[in-house]
DNA sequence: GGCTGTAATGTTATAGTATAACGTTTCAAA
DNA sequence: TTTGAAACGTTATACTATAACATTACAGCC
């Protein structure tokens, strides 16, 4: 119960955004380019909107932004790209929200752990590897074969917990 | 890392199901009496239909059975009825499915971790308190305050894991 | 460059999940 | 028996997601 590493932390309320925008861009373009995938222009766009702030985005809210560019843009539209950006570990969808937050680590593959608050609708991700690994262990000892698992924590993160009291 | 309860098995195909029904609707009704909450015949019938089975229920699977009993039925019914449920521990929802399966173990409260197959789609739920703790020291460490966690893993129960390969 | 096949995107329609809003009934407590 | 809140009925609508088929873009070949 160690070494858990902080994929995406609960950024400041005056962080410059402009840069884990561009940071998940250039790691998204090299992480499609080792794995030999396109990322296109509309899958880039639908990254860039994933990554509109720290909070998960719907894929109704990203179709919003995307009519504003092109009056005809439809549901397929992004939820194909979505499912690109899923598959290529470039976001993650929050199941608890029907909602889709960039991911902080896809160099390497992981299912994703987060954090999420309920007053402010922050998300971090982390990664502990020991609590996935207990899982899989207590499925395995019902005989069950793990192969994908979904960790959603509800709560208030510092700065609201701080407040809302 | 080890007294993990398993709140409801994979059960065999052959068992008695009709037995699983009946001891669930016993236990909520005392669970409800105990929590001076009303399990009304509404909500009793919508509780024995998400215990169909051991596969997770479908809102909309729930109201096409009522609409087999009053013609009229409505989401709304159906709904509620899963809300009043959900906050009386007698149901969870699976996340990753948007369906609901019975609780194993109303009695005392817990989020329940769930183990899904992916080709029968049976469900096991598992009270594993060990990891609970773990995510809630890992949330407490970032400074967030958990009060409440999804952990849903997919993968092939012992049954299918036998055939499939 | 021009062909060619596959991947990506466009377009229209529809399926599936969930809640708002307001009216009526039920039922326990006063 | 009144009465007020909780439960339920009813209608409409919002939100989430995919099916199916047409068109366009683009890498690999000649
Ligand atoms: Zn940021
Ligand atoms: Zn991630
Ligand atoms: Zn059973
Ligand atoms: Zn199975």
């Amino acid at each position: 119960m160690s070494k858990r590493r902080i994929l995406v932390p609960f950024k400041k309320r005056t962080h410059d955004h402009a840069e884990c925008i561009d940071s998940a861009l250039v790691s998204a373009q090299s992480s499609c380019e080792r794995q030999g995938l396109r990322l296109t222009k509309m899958r880039r766009r639908v990254l860039e909107l994933v990554w509109r702030g720290h909070t998960p985005v719907k894929a109704y809210d990203i179709l919003e932004e995307l009519r504003k560019e092109d009056r005809a843009a439809a549901p397929p539209t992004v939820y194909r790209a979505l499912d690109f950006l899923l598959n290529a570990g470039l976001v993650h969808r929050i199941e608890s929200l029907s909602a889709f937050v960039g991911c902080g680590g896809p160099a390497t593959p992981h299912f994703g752990q987060f954090l999420i608050c309920r007053e402010c609708s922050a998300v971090a991700e982390i990664d502990a590897p020991a609590i996935a690994r207990a899982l899989v262990a207590d499925a395995e000892a019902l005989g069950f074969h793990a192969d994908r698992q979904t960790i959603e924590i509800k709560g208030l993160c510092a700065d609201c917990s701080r407040l809302d009291p």
